[in-house]
DNA sequence: ACTCCACAGGAAAATTGGGGTA
DNA sequence: TACCCCAATTTTCCTGTGGAGT
């Protein structure tokens, strides 16, 4: 067989695209919305007062991930900037990375003339809130605060950091600015103490999940501004778009898919994305996300990941609480850690459900005690390799899983 | 009907660490 | 330098509980 020319691989005869494929990207931020005309009516409304000079209602946006909450919030404030020939801040944050009183007021400061030099620690909280109050005032320029997983704020220290950061923009006359929260939990506003409630009642917009047929809409003014009719089967976007639907019309993952279908597609110098190419996509979007998922996990937490696995795979039917921290000081000692606390170790447990990891049932076993029973609900091997990448834990390639015996 | 296991999970204290001021 | 403020993480201490065993 004749040896090929490795660098023969570059030379791909890939699908003519006629366009840019970032504009299916995460980063891309789209002027069209479609079905979401009446969600954008309605957060004028509620906003438009700030360009009257007018003190206006905090705004609440709920919606699942990927029905366009964000997306929309930035494009409707940026308009409004527009309108106002940029005399409006809008200080987008994400509250998932910036939970405390005072790493959200240095957000909120660096976009203030005057109040950009506060430090990111340091100062005493009322000191920061004084600075904050007066270079506001004297800019007079109104306030967007965009509050991104708002319910990260309350389940953290208790609504303190909302309250402040409410108490704020209402309580100083010489300030105009509002909150739009952004969450996905629909009980968030129950969970509010009185204080809060009361200042967040105004407004509130739904952003309801796309069905298949609204995804395609979204879909297929992209798909077609890259490729051309012959280039991909009308039953690929239809398949992105159903997927998407099931998983609660998440537009974010129909778009990725079709992204990485053509991605696929141009690596394998296909003239046409098929359907095929989806199913692959999905695979490997699934993939992807977990490793995102797991190599990201504190150092700990892949430790009673390991743990879990471990325990799953000597006592199939038994993994509870107890067992996975048995295992988790054993692997410990062998990666060279301290272990932590048994408290701790039940949290991060918590913690991998949230992320969907692993599952758990709360079970009494009657005399045995009341404990969890740990299922693992993504691929075992797939999640080993991804916590063997973690250069700290090498020590951990050496555990041999069928060798029971060396824990005893 | 009563016990008591093996935890769940809340509250608060303690520790660590980054950064400030004087 | 000594000392203060704040955030994040972890430990300590704690109360609560479904149901098998008795």
């Amino acid at each position: 067989m004749k040896s090929l020319n490795p660098f023969d691989k570059f030379n791909v005869q890939s699908i003519p695209l006629h366009g840019d494929i970032s504009i299916l990207s995460a980063a891309h931020e789209p002027e069209y919305f479609p079905h979401r005309e009446e969600q954008i009516e309605k957060m004028v409304n509620s906003m438009r007062g700030l360009m009257m000079g007018m003190k206006t209602n905090h705004l609440l946006i709920y919606g699942k991930t990927g029905t366009g909450k964000t997306s929309v919030t930035k494009y409707v404030a940026s308009k409004l900037n527009e309108k106002m020939d940029g005399n409006l801040v809008i200080s987008y944050i994400n509250c998932q990375a910036y939970d405390s009183p005072y790493s959200i007021m240095v957000n909120i400061a660096k976009k203030i003339p005057g109040a950009e030099n506060i430090p990111v620690s340091g100062w005493p909280l009322d000191r920061i809130y004084d600075e904050l109050v007066i270079a506001m005032s004297k800019s007079g320029i109104p306030v967007v605060v965009i509050l991104d997983e708002i319910d990260k704020l309350v389940e953290k220290n208790g609504g303190d950091s909302l309250y402040m950061i409410l108490k704020l923009l209402d309580e100083n006359a010489g300030i105009r600015g509002n909150v739009v929260g952004i969450t996905n939990d629909t009980s968030f506003y129950e969970k509010l103490d009185s204080r809060i409630k009361s200042r967040l009642n105004r407004d509130s917009v739904i952003f309801h999940p796309y069905n298949t047929e609204q995804l395609k809409d979204i879909l297929i003014p992209r798909i077609s501004s890259i490729l051309g009719p012959e280039q991909y089967e009308e039953a690929a976007i239809n398949l992105c778009a159903a997927i998407g639907a099931q998983e609660h019309g998440d537009a974010r993952k129909a778009i990725d898919l079709m992204r990485i279908s053509i991605e696929l597609a141009m690596l394998e110098s296909a003239s046409v994305v098929e359907r095929e190419y989806v199913y692959r996509a999905r695979d490997k979007l699934d993939s992807d996300i977990l490793r995102d998922t797991v190599i990201t996990l504190p150092t700990h937490a892949k430790l009673v990941l390991f743990s879990v696995i471990m325990s799953r795979q000597i006592h199939p039917n038994s993994a509870t609480t107890g067992e996975v921290g048995l295992y988790y000081e054993k692997i410990c000692f062998i990666a060279g850690y301290t272990p932590l606390t048994s408290r701790r170790v039940s949290d991060y447990i918590s913690d991998l459900e949230d992320y969907g990891i692993i599952s758990t049932m709360l079970k009494s076993l009657g005399r045995y005690g009341r404990t969890r029973l740990i299922n693992i609900t993504a691929r075992e091997e797939d999640i080993k390799n991804f916590i063997l990448e973690d250069l700290d834990l090498e020590k951990l390639r050496s555990v041999n899983f069928s060798l029971q015996q060396k824990f005893e």
